[in-house]
DNA sequence: TGTTAATTTTCAATAGTTGCAAATTAGGGC
DNA sequence: GCCCTAATTTGCAACTATTGAAAATTAACA
């Protein structure tokens, strides 16, 4: 996603209002790579701007997602999650801490089995377990 | 998943019973390639045995999931759907229709990015046109 | 500083799924 | 064939994630 600099100025340009609320959310989402869901960012949020609604980071997020801003990936764990990069890549889930990493592969591999589907796009879920906690299985 | 005469004698060796319910709800997802969600597998229980009770078709397919006679699925479509394929394979979703398709890869592509993660697994989601719906756009 | 449309908040509603207790029933023993 | 009991099914409440709608607030511009 742009900075929140460049979406405080894309907002305005587009007529949308900036918004304390959305400010801070643009921040908090800017290079955050924890992939958050919407829930875990409002309770960021919460400590910053006690206050916010979880109605808003819903809104906000959506928002973003729908302007290309962010990506929302399902991953499987029951809610949305949110990811500021928005280049082609995918994703590895450690199915010990749960948290979500972004990969990228060369190429996703041409799909057999089924004739004339015409593929727009494909996704990559990698399970495992992450380095952290194949450490702690070691120790 | 195996057949439908095979899981009553599996079921009995290991002490469950086999219920007119599980019996039909063996042989509705024997051979299904639709990748049914709970619910829609319900509607056509229903149809079969009226009063058949929701509860008791998620607790049958979890229950057939757990010993690994089904394959849950969740291609981010709200519901959870499933599958009674459990070889290594991949999905392909229709943008248009909703329809779920298995796919073949020859090998999961190695993923790059993130050092130390050990996969497990990748499941590869397709998005995109399935033939049928190919054919009423372009008419 | 006032106006107004956009935004935020609050709260109810929805979809999907699970937990629990009461009622029912399959399957083994007699 | 009939009983018994543990397994199962049912009905319903509860729960999580998310969205809808209406009232209150506020950013942005004149």
């Amino acid at each position: 996603m742009r900075s929140p600099e460049e979406l405080t100025v894309a907002f305005r340009a587009t007529g949308l209002k900036v918004t304390p609320q959305r400010q801070l959310l643009f921040r908090l989402m800017y290079d955050n790579c924890t992939h958050p869901t919407a829930d875990s960012l409002f309770s960021e949020a919460s400590r910053l701007m006690p206050g916010i609604s979880l109605r808003t980071v819903y809104q906000t997020l959506n928002d973003l997602t729908e302007m290309g801003e962010l990506q929302a990936i399902d991953v499987g764990s029951g809610s949305a999650r949110f990811d500021p990069n928005i280049s082609d890549h995918h994703h590895a889930v450690c199915d010990q801490c749960g948290a979500v990493h972004d990969v990228y592969v060369n190429r996703a591999p041409e799909m057999r089995g089924l004739d004339g589907f015409a593929v727009a796009d494909a996704h990559i879920v990698y399970r495992g377990l992450c380095a952290a906690c194949s450490d702690t299985v070691k120790r």
